[in-house]
DNA sequence: GATGAATGAGTGTTCATTCAT
DNA sequence: GATGAATGAACACTCATTCAT
């Protein structure tokens, strides 16, 4: 295992023509689909090349090495969520907490829904990669809610947002990688939301910053 | 190439002999360390064997496979874990609520200590092995608190015990990936006891089983 | 660990490049070597790979693991034996029968000429892998000698042509095998015709089916 | 693999003792089973002492290396088969040349009844160690049949005999080898003897010698 | 004499990565 | 820009053999 030491360039070369950024796009979906076909094991740059119909030498045109494109990958999954759940907490901010909260939850069990087997190979990926939980931060800052001008949620401070949205995610987390029956349930969704409101209004005003 | 069946199948060979329950130890302790010290890439079997001081054929004498040394690597760790919290559980029945759950919420937090690195790279290499998180059932066991016949967490349904354990385990598991500074601090653990004492309260009687 | 599926089962990689045809029968043009030079017991991927100049890498490209190598090599020390055989047998068929028996019985023990070490070092290869007699087959087919419409080989029944076919290839091998030295000799090829014009001489028109 | 440079010597330790002697014989009856069960594969110094019950240590005892254990085995099995051809050679002389060569065929055959996977195993792995066949020159010997002062099998010269032992034996291993049905048929025993008395009768008395 | 824990050279095999075409 | 043949360090794992107890 040859380490580059390119620290930071996630790509090689910027594409800048429509088929260059075509070869990405497909070279992404075959990564995904061998991920979710043969788990981490099957993960080989030489599947990916292959299954995405170009030569080895053509991914390593796009991607400086394997992490790079594991990189990428993890990007491209955690936008979907990311965007899927903005948009929920986007919605109409004169909405009750709790009708705000279940969207928010509801796009999050959605976003890892399907694929769920590509889903939690990329977990495993980037955790088995050493690369730390960077990438989530996104998805914790919206779950910070400190969007949300409104009570009960508003207003927490480092410790609590961090303890609200890693208990969250934790849960649905652990769902995914046990694979539990009732993940896409009501009732499942109906704790989560339970979780995140009870722990807002258990939180005195005090105790949030200013 | 015929195995002889072995009681544990972790095991290769069930060491009779002094010396060979210390040389299992000994290679214990070294993939502990080996995986403090350099994370899931560098654990190899070969690596574990030198830093154990014993050849990789011994390595081998008392492991079936990099599978199995990692399992019982797991499994010595999570002992250690699930001890402290049960012993923690078993305090004094008649403390209140809010006691004993910042009791069991430290012993987890303290349970992370030290080696922090070796914990999360077990659970990197257990995640990237593909292994379930079986060998979490017995802590989630504990978290459902079942055993505690008082209020406020006892008679939680399926969900509702998932629910907790997977957000107190997901929040302490973040706060140790990530490496969060206030992970000993009292804050924190004050935001975790919240966690579980607001979920716990938030339950209506009759959503739970019987 | 997709395989892709491959036409023959014994090549990974059909080579399509003059470049690569060329490394593959340098690969066993080296693998017939060391068999040669050291016999079975040096017979490893690593050792041919070396002997054929390419790195191991390369060697496992174009074979899927030892077995397939054997596999080929075999075939191909097979397929000149065969292609000897058959080429005598298709001689002139007006010839009287102890003409064409003696070509055969040439055909073969010339076959076995020269790299007499290699051959014996892969029939050896072949039965310590356990490999069955299967690729034997074509050379059994020949000898039964069922083409030859003339007296007095036609018409032989199961046992009899696998008597007859395996006298000869057993008296064969047992020769290269025990490097007798009377291999080449006149007097021994008469003996090997006497053989067989005997035992064919010796069947009565009845015992053969139809 | 460490050759050891003992030449000659096949066992390290001559048994005086009856116990010795009884350790000896089970060692080399797990061998057999070991090789029967598993075959060439599974043939390991550790699995036979396992099988045989006693240590690895002990086994060191009483064979300097795998390759003596191995030749002792070969050596046992075939004497029992010379053992059961001379029996029947010695027969009574004054039978017909048929009958004798029939009892001769029947005992080689029987010979192989039985254990033939532990036999296949054995023939393998003296291949495969690349001992020569000299072993089954005492076979060889007995089949010249040159005990056999009559008709018409006597006055064989070299290659003659070498021809009609050497046919006969690999008529016979081909048949153990690719486990052919009809082994035990007496259509095929008649054929071999077929094969046998159609040489002899080929043979002008003037090629022998003397 | 017997034991079995320990050894370690050696084997087959993988796969990220390069570079001549 | 694309190709894919070639690379080789690295890995998991085996097993014949030794020797202290």
């Amino acid at each position: 295992m040859a380490r580059s030491s390119q620290p930071v360039e996630t790509k090689r070369r910027i594409p800048r023509q429509a088929r260059a950024a075509e070869t990405v796009a497909t070279i992404l979906e075959a990564a995904a689909q061998v991920l979710e076909a043969g788990g981490v094991a099957a993960f080989t740059t030489n599947a990916v090349a292959e299954r995405a119909g170009v030569s080895i030498g053509t991914l390593y045109q796009y991607f400086a090495d394997k992490q790079a494109l594991l990189r990428a990958l993890a990007e491209r999954e955690m936008t979907a969520t990311i965007g899927a759940v903005a948009k929920a907490l986007r919605g109409d901010p004169q909405a009750p907490a709790e009708e705000r909260v279940r969207a928010m939850v509801r796009a999050m069990v959605n976003a890892f829904h399907g694929r769920q087997r590509a889903r939690r190979a990329v977990i495993q990926a980037v955790l088995a990669q050493g690369m730390s939980f960077e990438m989530m931060r996104p998805i914790a800052a919206f779950l910070a809610l400190s969007e949300t001008e409104e009570q009960p949620l508003a207003r927490l401070n480092r410790e609590q947002t961090f303890v609200v949205s890693r208990a969250l995610m934790g849960v649905v987390r652990a769902a995914v990688l046990e694979e539990q029956p009732f993940f896409k349930s009501r009732t499942f969704e109906d704790e989560l939301v339970r979780l995140v409101l009870a722990y807002g209004a258990a939180i005195p005003s005090s105790t949030a910053p200013g």
